[in-house]
DNA sequence: GATGCCGATCAATCATAGCT
DNA sequence: GAGCTATGATTGATCGGCAT
């Protein structure tokens, strides 16, 4: 049976791709934390304000993005290095203080 | 304990460079929905996400229009007739309920947004 | 102590965007 | 224009926490 498998009740039609500007944001925020990628609900909606979507688009974004990543971490391994250059915040740890600015990896 | 001091600074050349965090790790358990997995024995039944039919869906959505909530009772009677498990029934209601709110949430200021809303 | 709900997340999949 | 990959969204089901 070949029913309708078509969700033709879906939204996800006409789906857009963020600008470079959100993308830019997530992409920060993500390996600026990358030892712990999730973002409160004030964080999501700091980030959503500053790339201009909604708080669900930096969910999904964050969801997409782990799952992803931790499925192929090869593949962002390039990605990684090029943002984690430009961050140096880390509120996770916070390993007290005596922390460098300069890599992001662990003393 | 399983920590790999990498390379800090410096793109190493061994392999991988960032190292591997908990989160990455996280496996969760395959889904147990089957109740058809009790031959779980030679090729693997099905742990598998279950599809829901148009008409599954259609009756779920009719009965969460008339309520957002399901007695024992409802759950048992609805979960009968649309052949699945009672378990099932209910995630979807708890889920059928987010969506709800979601929807609500957003559906409150979309686009536009002349002067922060704040 | 079991059971239901919530909020967040996972994981697989869908459908389209975008590049070759 | 087909073919393939990248990516945003959807959703059945899981996880931890809290309430009953």
């Amino acid at each position: 049976v070949m029913i309708l498998r078509s969700r033709f009740l879906d939204a996800r039609r006409k789906r857009r791709n963020f600008s470079k500007q959100a993308t830019e944001v997530l992409n920060e925020y993500f390996y600026s934390h990358l030892s712990n990628p999730y973002p409160s609900e004030e964080a999501k909606e700091e980030l959503a304000k500053k790339g201009g979507i909604t708080v669900s688009q930096v969910s999904n974004w964050f969801g997409n993005k782990r799952i992803r990543y931790k499925k192929n971490m090869g593949k962002f391994q390039e990605e990684a290095n090029i943002y984690a250059a430009k961050t140096a915040v880390d509120a996770t740890n916070v390993v007290a203080q005596g922390n460098q600015a300069n890599s992001p990896s662990t003393p | 304990e399983d920590k790999d001091p990498a390379c800090p600074s410096e793109p190493c050349p061994n392999a991988s460079a960032t190292q591997t965090f908990d989160w990455m790790k996280v496996k969760r358990n395959p889904p147990k929905t089957g109740k058809a997995a009790e031959y779980g024995l030679l090729g693997q039944p099905n742990t598998i996400r279950t599809n829901f039919t148009t008409k599954q869906l259609t009756e779920l959505e009719k009965e969460f229009h008339f309520n957002k909530y399901l007695t024992r009772a409802r759950r048992v009677e609805i979960a009968a007739t649309l052949e699945l498990n009672e378990t099932q029934v209910k995630i979807w209601f708890q889920n059928r309920r987010m969506k709800q709110k979601k929807r609500e949430k957003e559906g409150l200021a979309p686009a536009a947004a002349s002067r922060s809303t704040k």
